[in-house]
DNA sequence: GTTTGACTTAAACCTGAGTTCAAGTCGTAT
DNA sequence: ATACGACTTGAACTCAGGTTTAAGTCAAAC
């Protein structure tokens, strides 16, 4: 029914420094003291930490999750604001997600460029011929050979 | 073919300040200078500055970025890093996606439970009867619901 | 009854990733 | 020939997100 700090640490994944320094910040507003004035976490200040830790790992700065967290404890006349801000929330990540896949990809593209290089046994096959340089043409002729293959890994796995 | 630091910096949407803090954390040991000390950017450097973009993107660590630059500079004895580099880093990035996606995942939960208080008008449909708290069926009843739709954004999106 | 271990605070410190500043150097246009 | 704009440097500064430290409180175990 109640958690010191030590156990919700745990429980998180992380630690008291951690914990105080967002109580800190105004992200615990909701956790109760004992007589000693030692932190008391309850079953319900879960859900709270689970969103806190929702909203860190989708890369929403303290102080945003801290606003959040003091509508939660304004009442019913916040919803449609929460709602809101978490439907802004979603769209910013499903950008964040766009643009690592776009990273994906990229990475692929090196990703080929280096296992066929090792397998020529140099760089150079890449290269305009004369030049040192990368040959402009270079990621359109990947392209060409993605579209062929019937899936990216066969194209960029090196199997030794 | 040579381009102004601040050419670059426009064509890689970013300033000056940031491209010579890369260049003195060692990202850019590859630019060449004018007789007046002045940056030089040839053609081939956008090759460069395409991956340290990426890398950038995907979360790594300026020095770690320069590690790999300083790796491409070496030639063709360092290919098979560079692959079990870039290699890694996939893993890495893949991991990170998923992580978004059930971050997202926990998000839509999230709005799933505020467009229904909305609707309800208080957030107590979701308490356990008699308790200021969130029932903690509630997370169940969303993935009984969300199993029925046809898609999630049927389920979460309040059209008003 | 004192030691141990987990807690409390404020304040100082740290790291990463830039940004800003001061003082100076060029090449070109007027 | 001088003013302008874009460049150069090193050093100081900022900001977020913690982490560490010092000094103290308290309950339970021995």
């Amino acid at each position: 029914m109640n958690y010191s700090i030590g156990e919700v640490a745990e429980k998180m994944g992380t630690n008291t420094s951690t914990l105080r320094y967002y109580d800190k910040k105004g992200l615990l507003p909701f956790v109760d003291r004992d007589t000693a004035g030692r932190r008391k976490f309850k079953d319900n200040d879960f859900n709270f930490l689970e969103v806190i830790d929702c909203l860190k790992k989708s890369g929403v700065p303290i102080k945003d999750i801290g606003k959040f967290i003091n509508l939660c404890l304004q009442g019913d006349g916040t919803l449609q604001e929460r709602y809101d801000y978490l439907d802004k929330e979603e769209n910013v990540l499903e950008k964040k997600v766009q643009e690592m896949q776009d990273q994906l990809d990229f990475l692929r593209f090196k990703k080929w460029y280096y296992k066929t290089s090792v397998e020529a046994g140099t760089e150079t096959i890449h290269f305009t011929p004369g030049t040192n340089f990368v040959d402009p043409g270079t990621h359109n002729q990947y392209r060409a050979k993605l579209k062929q293959a019937k899936n990216v890994h066969d194209l960029i796995n090196l199997k030794n």
